[in-house]
DNA sequence: CGCGTTTGACCTGCGC
DNA sequence: GCGCAGGTCAAACGCG
């Protein structure tokens, strides 16, 4: 566990002061070069202080040079000790013959206690950082985590109430209370802070102006119930993401009329939703048919020939919603043509019937993870060992999941071939997730699903989309069991207690084996600038 | 006839 | 600036 250096090398005296005056001395980033000096300084001037215990010396240098400054302020005497030096020497008393070698050792002394001090205060100030973060990160994870049992509890209590209003009303109502799927925005791009949680409800419940509910599309033979965008949300839907800078500009160039902030808004988003869109999950298995059945509804529109590969690539988008951006390319592994390779991208904005909420929410944990990677720095990333998903995800499936930036875009790589152990599924973690989460069903939209809410449990990790090769870890028994427990304990803070634990651990583990960590975050300083 | 697929053209970003 | 590759568009086509 984290070790908290208490005793930052003070006496019983560093116990009688007020904590934050313990504290300030803490942060005090100074180097006594004129320890000595100032000791010897302070030995001719102030007679009292000319105490025998080097503990007491020690000590009362540091608080010294804690308030060097006021003192400079108050006394101009103090200003050049060097100087004062020498005076301080020959002037001295009887004490500087004693002390003569005495005070060297003892400035050697402190100076290596000065330094362990430091070294530990660093440590514990990094050790600090990484808490808090860790905790930012937890409690945004939990939220979201409420968030999604609340969707779930609340869409149970409608089909209970479904249910009930047609065994009351089986015959008059039935055509006016249509079958319909919950309504699970699972968008956790940059609209989730602007729409509230009521705001989310009242959507789930009623029909707010901005929505139209449309029941053309079809799910299965149900009329479903569908989000249909307004046109200026669709025009900058997936329409062409790619060109919303662009668009953007020569808008504002055009439309020079308009507020500056609102379009500088619009463009922050219209960039969000861009960078959500570039958030990738590639889903490998083994497959006989053209396509994975995701749940979702897609229609292809175009098909091209990779480069290397003599298996074309083709390219759906999802037709269940006007305007959900949501597309996905299908190809065939040029080495192994039995493997299907789905790469995922963007975020539905609509409802999505059950089975396509496992595919969806694996795309949307990765558009949320790169949105909030694109506010770290490359140090920060995922090379940096606290990073919650290389830790948990990696970890559990070293050998499934990669995230690669050789690619155009940061994607996440979910080998549901699993090759080596693939005839075991209890060597699978997945596997090992699905049997102890009660999951009856496994197939490969359930499989993509259980990572997605790994992901999403993760959707606070930062990266940057850097590639991170596969390093089997020992936290991944730990970390897999506390994502079996938050998927199957309807208690989250226990589950998320366990989580911390594991995640902790691991990251102590991780430490231990890799002393290379000198980019453990160590300071908050934003790199977007 | 409506919807989905096919396919060639076009656009855009990137490397040289 | 040019070429290449990835991605997208949209007219043509096929199917039920």
């Amino acid at each position: 566990m984290f070790r908290f250096p208490i005793s930052l090398g003070g006496g019983p005296r560093d116990n009688t002061k007020p904590l934050d005056e313990q504290h300030h001395r803490a942060v005090v980033d100074e180097v006594d070069f004129f320890r000595s000096a100032e000791k010897r300084d302070r030995v001719s001037r102030d007679d009292q202080d000319m105490i025998a215990d080097h503990e007491t010396h020690r000590v009362h240098v540091k608080r010294e040079n804690s308030r060097v400054d006021d003192h400079e302020d108050r006394s101009t005497d103090h200003i050049n000790i060097g100087l004062n030096l020498l005076t301080a020497n020959t002037g001295s008393d009887e004490s500087m013959v004693d002390d003569g070698l005495s005070v060297d050792m003892e400035e050697k002394r402190t100076k290596c206690e000065n330094a362990q001090l430091r070294a530990e205060l660093k440590k514990a100030s990094e050790d600090n950082q990484r808490l808090k973060e860790m905790l930012s990160q937890t409690t945004n994870s939990f939220n979201s985590l409420q968030m999604q049992l609340v969707t779930v509890m609340r869409q149970q209590e409608d089909h209970h109430h479904l249910a009930t209003t047609e065994n009351k009303d089986n015959a008059t109502n039935r055509h006016e209370v249509p079958e319909m799927v919950p309504k699970q925005f699972i968008d956790l791009g940059p609209q989730s802070d602007e729409v509230s949680s009521e705001e989310r409800t009242t959507v789930r419940s009623g029909s707010p102006p901005s929505l139209l509910e449309k029941s053309s599309s079809r799910q299965n033979g149900k009329r479903v119930l569908v989000r249909e965008e307004s046109p200026e949300t669709e025009s900058n839907g997936w329409r062409n993401p790619n060109k919303v800078p662009k668009h953007h500009a020569s808008s504002s160039d055009c439309g020079g009329n308009g507020s500056e902030n609102a379009s500088n808004k619009v463009i922050e988003q219209a960039a969000a939703e861009a960078t959500m869109r570039k958030a990738r999950v590639s889903v490998r298995a083994r497959s006989e048919a053209n396509m994975l059945s995701d749940g979702c509804q897609w229609r292809k529109y175009g098909q091209k020939m990779a480069k290397g590969n003599p298996c074309p690539r083709a390219y759906y988008r999802c037709t269940m919603a006007v305007g959900c951006p949501v597309r996905k390319q299908v190809q065939r592994c040029a080495e192994d043509r039995t493997i299907l390779i789905t790469t995922y991208e963007g975020n539905h904005n609509h409802p999505l019937p059950p089975a396509a909420m496992n595919m969806a929410s694996t795309t949307t944990a990765a558009a949320s993870m790169l949105l909030s990677g694109s506010t770290m720095s490359n140090q920060d990333g995922l090379m940096n060992p606290t990073n919650l998903l290389a830790r948990t995800m990696l970890p559990c499936s070293s050998s499934m999941a990669t995230i690669s930036a050789s690619a155009p875009f940061p994607t996440i790589t979910l080998d549901l071939t699993d090759s080596s152990n693939g005839n075991n599924p209890t060597n699978n973690p997945l596997m090992q997730f699905s049997q102890r989460s009660g999951f009856a069903e496994l197939n490969q939209s359930v499989l993509p699903h259980m990572m997605g809410q790994a992901l999403y449990y993760n959707q606070q990790s930062k990266f940057s989309g850097l590639h991170m090769p596969s390093q089997p870890l020992n936290a991944g028994e730990s970390i897999s069991a506390a994502t079996a427990a938050i998927a199957s304990n309807p208690n989250f803070a226990a589950a998320l207690a366990a989580a911390i634990t594991s995640i902790i651990n691991g990251s102590n583990t991780q430490q231990n084996g890799n002393n290379n960590n000198s980019n453990v975050t160590t300071s908050n300083v934003d790199n977007r600038q």
